[in-house]
DNA sequence: TGCGGCTGCGCAAACGTTTGCGCCATCAGC
DNA sequence: GCTGATGGCGCAAACGTTTGCGCAGCCGCA
């Protein structure tokens, strides 16, 4: 029955116990170098017994390696942002479960002002080995550089041209693509882009959103992009400001599940039906978006290879590779929202690196 | 301008260049002892343009304390439940503000099967200098173990009889209490109950329904709890069932609001009119709360205060006190999805620790 | 001048591991 | 029986801080 209450017990004391010296405790314990079967079950056993537990303070300053990972969430600098989009929550659980497979810890920190190098600090401080950021935001430069400094440094994000770090990220021009395609082919011509287009990622989101409008020969509407910040509720009154206003639009696409929803809330306030007035798809295929009302088309991120991505690439970074960028593929999921008409044959739209489903739930409401 | 990509600076460097002793430049830079203003002023400048950063591993290993502080979501056993509500995201963020106020990183961690004691392995590796588990969950034994064996912990949840580890909670009983006298106060008198009444916190919602239905003397209805897991698509189902079976009701309270918000579209999808077939209150109000079709009524957990609690308890318990558990007040706020007539005054409803609010944007739906 | 107290700083011993090196057996080959 | 190789383990030096103690100066007071 493992000690659990009294004063941490040391490799001292184990060895001892064992009848060995501490050096061999050491390296039983680690399955290191040659030590005898035999003894290498006593020792297990006496630590065992005796609730030992390594001590990582110690491990870490002499083997210069925490096997902790930070992970951050930049939060945009501009509006003191609450840490509210479920999205986050869903790669963060994805992150957690990949690096404690591997062994390796999760220091979560949030930041809103870099504090001119939070990145290399952490590294230097030997608090943790590498560093995950979630979204590269506003903060491109900043990643820049610490990536040309040489820390180890992998980002949920879009590849830019010429950067030096390494991301893994969706492919959100493909995905924007299928999506807005998908509206287009569900009868809308003056399809509203909800997104705030400084952060690259939402940049490649309206070059997709572009290349569909352009392949279908509608013009970019004037009026029709707008400018929302993730996870605010800001796009509720964009909606409502865009309605009052008359400009004329029958479809919309948010570039994130929580945008979509307060832009549904605001449409179905002022009457207008979903999706037969207006159609709707987000980003993102948060868990609630199937349970909506109606539930919500969306393009679904794979965050579950994505987080086995980041974490491969970070630990190839540690022990000296250079690995590759990579882009997720991702699936659009046709739900309610968008469907008008039963004939629609969405699984039609298979077109670039996305696919695209029927959700099981889409049935086409009432 | 700090240093960044080189090998790390040590102490004994800074030291040199400041022209003072190792330990003059540790003391220095900690602000303890009685050093000269000018000598501090020197190391400080010295240390700053050499990008010198402490050695945390060193510094731990030497102190005896990690300045970090793991955060635990333990998630159901049963099922290999995904981490998916908001409402941990919202706490998650709220706690990281309020540990990186003070100085302390978060270690965040996800268990599901408790390997025996993952919670003194923490301490006694050193690791982190406390724990704080949000959601008692079904581990009571487990947390209850680890706070008699002297373990710095504290608990998200409900305060049960003779528990032995401090807890912060929401007023869970008042906060169902307040629910559902409002939705009986709406006209509702079968009013189902979805929760999982395994886990503490929903047991003392139970009671507060039930305490509910009492003092309006309103038996309690057969088949009107509903057994629902947190984060799952189960409550879709269920009140997909209950609507099939025939059993009559008219109001749904349930335990989070992704559960309210799966159950809505249950009934919107089988042709109830929320709120005047079936009002809905939910519990937690996520941000998406306020942007559902029709806006969710909810009770509001109070998660920034709550945040603040844990920590500053979980500090005192470290630095050797024993804080008393506390109960966080919680608000009912209304919003259309159980607003049913418009002279209802929601705020007759003043009882008990929980305040009620009408939220701004409960506009009454046309 | 002598003495005690105070200020400002350095010496060196920890903190608990990991690991290069070296030592002692044992064993095979001649 | 001697030599060289090899397996199994111990010695002791790191890793980079923090901190108790001690030691110089200096000032004030007698």
């Amino acid at each position: 029955m493992p000690n659990t209450k009294a004063r941490p017990r040391k490799m001292t004391e184990v060895a001892r116990l064992a009848g060995v010296s501490l050096s061999t405790v050491s390296r039983a314990l680690a399955g290191h170098s040659r030590i005898s079967e035999q003894t290498r079950q006593r020792v297990r056993e006496v630590a065992q017994n005796l609730g030992y537990q390594l001590d990582v303070s110690a491990s870490n300053l002499r083997t210069g390696v925490t096997r902790t990972i930070a992970v951050v969430i930049p939060l945009s600098h501009a509006t003191r942002q609450r840490l509210s989009d479920p999205f986050f929550l869903e790669m963060l659980g994805a992150l957690a479960d990949e690096l404690t497979a591997r062994g390796y810890g999760m220091l979560l920190r949030k930041v809103t002002q870099p504090p001119a190098d939070w990145l290399s600090s952490l590294i230097r401080a030997r608090r943790v080995d590498g560093v995950i950021v979630i979204g590269q935001s506003l903060h491109h430069d900043e990643l820049d550089k610490a990536a040309r400094a040489e820390l180890p440094l992998v980002v949920w994000g879009s590849r830019l041209e010429g950067q030096h770090y390494v991301t893994v990220g969706s492919d959100n021009e493909a995905g924007a693509l299928a999506a807005t395609s998908h509206l287009i082919e569900q009868g809308c011509r003056r399809i509203v882009f909800l997104g705030d287009s400084e952060v690259p990622e939402v940049q490649a989101r309206l070059r997709g959103y572009l290349a569909a409008l352009e392949s279908a020969r509608i013009a970019r509407g004037p009026g029709l992009e707008l400018p929302v910040r993730f996870g605010s509720g800001a796009s509720y009154e964009r909606i409502s400001a865009l309605l009052h206003s008359q400009v004329p639009f029958d479809g919309v696409f948010a570039c994130s599940d929580v945008i979509a929803m307060s832009a549904m809330r605001a449409l179905s306030e002022r009457g207008r039906r979903i999706p037969s007035d207006v159609a709707v798809v987000g980003f993102d295929d948060i868990p609630l978006a199937a349970f909506t009302t109606p539930p919500l088309s969306t393009v679904r991120q794979d965050h579950a290879t994505g987080a086995r991505s980041l974490v491969e690439k970070l630990l190839q970074i540690i022990s000296g590779r250079r690995p590759e960028s990579e882009v997720i593929p991702i699936e659009l999921v046709v739900r309610a929202s968008s469907l008008r008409h039963h004939h629609a044959r969405a699984d039609t739209d298979r077109r670039r690196r996305s696919r695209v489903s029927r959700a099981s739930n889409a049935a086409v409401p009432r």
